[in-house]
DNA sequence: TATATTAAGTTACATAAAGTAAGCAAACAT
DNA sequence: ATGTTTGCTTACTTTATGTAACTTAATATA
């Protein structure tokens, strides 16, 4: 791949938000945990690559996922600090969607 | 695909910001206008797509593209108002980069 | 005259990512 | 023994992206 002088930090921060479904889930989560299910039928995205996405967002430290031994199990996620601070973002993409599109 | 009840505007917003290189492209632009090689190598990214992108943008009113007959041509690609709007957004992701990343 | 140059793409082909649907594990209830 | 529920995973198909070569138009150069 061509080599460019991009900053490696916004080159990060668009690859992980200009990924498929990336800000919609963290857009989910704003207002507190949701279960795998809830997100799952909240978004027309699949189990699949929602169980992807999660797992990303939970490397990059973006969302915390806490399992409760229940029967059957129950999975919760949640956005971290680094998470929470996608606000302004996911809120000024639905501003500009409002007013524009 | 599956039915949800998302908004259509931010599920639109989302679709275009969610494809690789959009904001990128966008960002690029915050500053002025750009020609294509400009922007080609500003970026990881190749002709082929960048074309693609170019379009889909100026399609919806968010990129304007002016063409100068010179010897050899010249294409200037600028941001509408509407894709103007989109500077604190692409800002936010910065900011947010330069905090967390 | 033939060849080269340059910007801005386009085309053809290979690989990677996303969509779809079916299956699985655990722990019960019937 | 069979069914139910949640949270996934697997196998397979389709779409998107990456790579590199090619095109067009208008000159300039050998």
């Amino acid at each position: 791949m061509k080599e460019t002088l991009l900053c490696p930090r916004l080159s990060k921060a668009m690859d992980l938000l200009g990924k498929r479904w990336t800000a919609l889930i963290v857009y989910q989560l704003i207002d507190g945990a949701k279960r795998f299910n809830e997100i799952e039928s909240s978004l027309p995205i699949s189990g699949r690559l929602l169980s992807e996405r999660l797992k990303e967002l939970e490397k990059e430290g973006i969302v915390v996922r806490t399992v409760f031994s229940e029967v059957p199990v129950r999975v919760e996620y949640n956005l971290t600090d680094k998470g929470y601070a996608l606000k302004d973002v996911v809120g000024g993409i639905e501003s500009w969607s409002k007013e524009w599109l």
